[in-house]
DNA sequence: GCAAAGATAATTTGATCACAAACTATTGCT
DNA sequence: AGCAATAGTTTGTGATCAAATTATCTTTGC
């Protein structure tokens, strides 16, 4: 009999589930370098959990582009390369404007303290340089936002965009510290008080382009035009 | 050792990927009913190969929402819901305008050429009252002027939604054959030819409204508001 | 000295099995 | 009859192993 601890709340859920919980949160906020390559075995062992569980949350990070398969079957983080930011860009600035455009409309009073609350979070770790703090803010206050959209489908598209320069994201912020990054979620904020959907417009593309710019300017600094 | 034929291109491919295209077309093109169950041993001897490799393909299906995991851990073909398909319509207009006004800076003479084959082969599959092929027509017009917008990311979120409604699609127009179906694609040619932004805007809009709208029809036709 | 060829190691892939969770049908009780 | 408990079946999950594939190292021939 397999020994499952009682105090842990997950029991019951699936091992692959958590594997891939685990696996997405890392890539998402920065946890794996751009271009590292992954072995089934390799993180099988690092989870302390057998090849199967990770095979499968591997395949499913794979669908959902937070993981690259190559021609050789090898598997890794992907790398690093401006076209690849810039449709993310383009594409973020499509969806993300449309998402919070249609979560105004459903928007509460309470919701908007909530955000406040996370954008509070966001200014803290902000000034205590906590990179992964930002990140994880950031990721909240989003798709806080966008849950309110109540358009799921959407959301999951968006939720593949993000996955997708996690890692770009860490890697250039590490570089610089926190000291480049300024809240941009003010203005929307205000934006969303005052139910202005031009000035929330403009404060989503602000947001998208301080973030996706940055990264495409470290880049190109880089010369990782690849 | 296994003895792999030569003749066959599927060599050296693994069985999980093989699968995988084989389920997903099938799903696309409506081979299934919305709703079906399906179970891994199920597939497995329907498609005469053993469990693991159905396993991972279906795991990737679930993760490219073409395949639904319940809380049972049971898997099925997502069922029949009118919110979902309003959603899609919402997102296919989203998208689509921007790849085919993407697609439409990058075009080239013969690219026209092609997609006006496509076409003829759509109206051999309207006039035989072929839905099948008219499925298949319809999806390869579509993304062959969509490849031409360079836009790889947008272009597998779009096949994303593609997946969703094609079980539906299959389910309405196999009740009622080809006869309500008219090609939708010659005011979009004609655009493409012109090279007329707003006209192409129209006529794909156009086509996803008969496509979605009569699928929308049919549904709370059947009453199946879920 | 170096490139091609061969041997070795690491990794993915596919099959099989044991087990647990979920579903189904039956039985037994009020 | 209607419902609850139960036994039996089905199915997903995770582990293990063998085969196939790819990468890495070593050797050989020039």
């Amino acid at each position: 009999m397999t020994f499952k601890s009682a105090v842990l709340p997950d029991v019951g859920i699936p091992v692959h589930e958590q594997v891939y919980r685990q696996l997405r949160e890392r890539i998402l906020f920065g946890g794996f370098l751009p271009g590292k390559a992954v072995t089934l075995r390799g993180l099988a062992d690092e989870l302390g959990v057998s090849a199967m569980p990770v095979r499968e949350a591997v395949r499913r990070l794979i669908a959902e582009n937070a993981l690259e398969l190559h021609g050789n079957r090898r598997v890794s983080i992907p790398d690093v390369c401006i076209d690849i930011i810039d449709e993310i860009w383009s594409a973020r600035r499509l969806l993300e404007v449309e998402l919070a455009s249609k979560a105004l409309d459903n928007l509460e009073e309470e919701d908007i303290l909530v955000l406040q609350d996370i954008d509070d979070q966001i200014d803290v770790a902000l000034e205590t340089g906590d990179v992964e703090g930002y990140m994880r803010g950031n990721y909240e206050f989003h798709f806080y936002l966008y849950s309110k959209s109540h358009s799921e489908i959407l959301i999951k598209l968006v939720k593949n965009l993000w996955v997708q320069f996690g890692p770009f994201m860490r890697l250039v912020y590490g570089r610089s510290g926190t000291a480049n990054l300024e809240d941009q979620h003010k203005q929307a904020l205000e934006a969303l008080k005052s139910r202005d959907q031009n000035a929330l417009n403009d404060a989503l593309e602000a947001d998208i382009a301080q973030g996706m710019g940055f990264i495409r300017e470290s880049l190109s600094l880089v010369g990782k035009a690849r």
